[in-house]
DNA sequence: TAATTATATTGCAATATTACGATAAAGATT
DNA sequence: AATCTTTATCGTAATATTGCAATATAATTA
């Protein structure tokens, strides 16, 4: 049908697969990045780096802004946007705690 | 047009961004989490613990393989597949990479 | 070898994503 | 107030994803 049956799965599951799906661009990874590597971030400088028109890269910050990977505040005439470092924290500690997990279990199935 | 402009982006970016998608949907987290957490990891194990059909579970597997994210092999007549360490080990610590940077960085940005 | 079991593939419908031109909205500047 | 600058939204086309029934494939067993 084209919708996911998240009803079906965790909470957790559909949380890490949201913020992970927010991620599953290049597009959107580029401005993570860029956003870390420099304290200034106004929208504009965002559209200036990405080799895409500017509603293309707005609707990228939306969906990121809707994961809560970044958040956004007016400055003037322009929007800074940010990391917002709560839930990136999240994906940070599921991808470790699996990484521990595995590293404690030492499969050795396939 | 509907297809990503990869092209633009440098390989870290694109490598992030296709292991992320192919963790953007919660059955695939689910069985991400389920090779992890039993050590027989038959094919049939896994449709039967998915609210989904036998062949959505099929290419579920098929696009976590194709990240790189998990492996199988034929067990006689069944198939067994299991995590690929490797990959996920790369975005574990990108993700570590990028809460260290984050850390240091104290951003007071927004 | 016929039937069974386990998984993959095909085909298709419903929906979502990606991209961008045109345009709207809202503050800044003249 | 008219214009400029900056960002968001709308509309739309192209493509991708999700899901499953039907079917194919391949190993197993009777």
């Amino acid at each position: 049908m084209g919708a996911s049956k998240t009803e079906h799965f965790t909470d957790e599951q559909n949380a890490i697969a949201t913020l992970s799906k927010a991620l599953g661009h290049p597009a959107r990874v580029a401005i993570m990045e860029y956003l870390i590597k420099v304290d200034t971030c106004i929208c504009g400088d965002i559209v200036n780096k990405l080799p895409l028109a500017q509603p293309t890269v707005s609707q990228h910050l939306k969906e990121l802004k809707n994961a809560g990977l970044i958040k956004g505040s007016i400055e003037g005439n322009a929007i800074c946007y940010c990391i917002d470092e709560k839930e990136l924290t999240k994906l940070q500690s599921y991808f470790a705690n699996i990484s521990d997990k595995l590293e404690k279990k030492k499969s050795n199935c396939c």
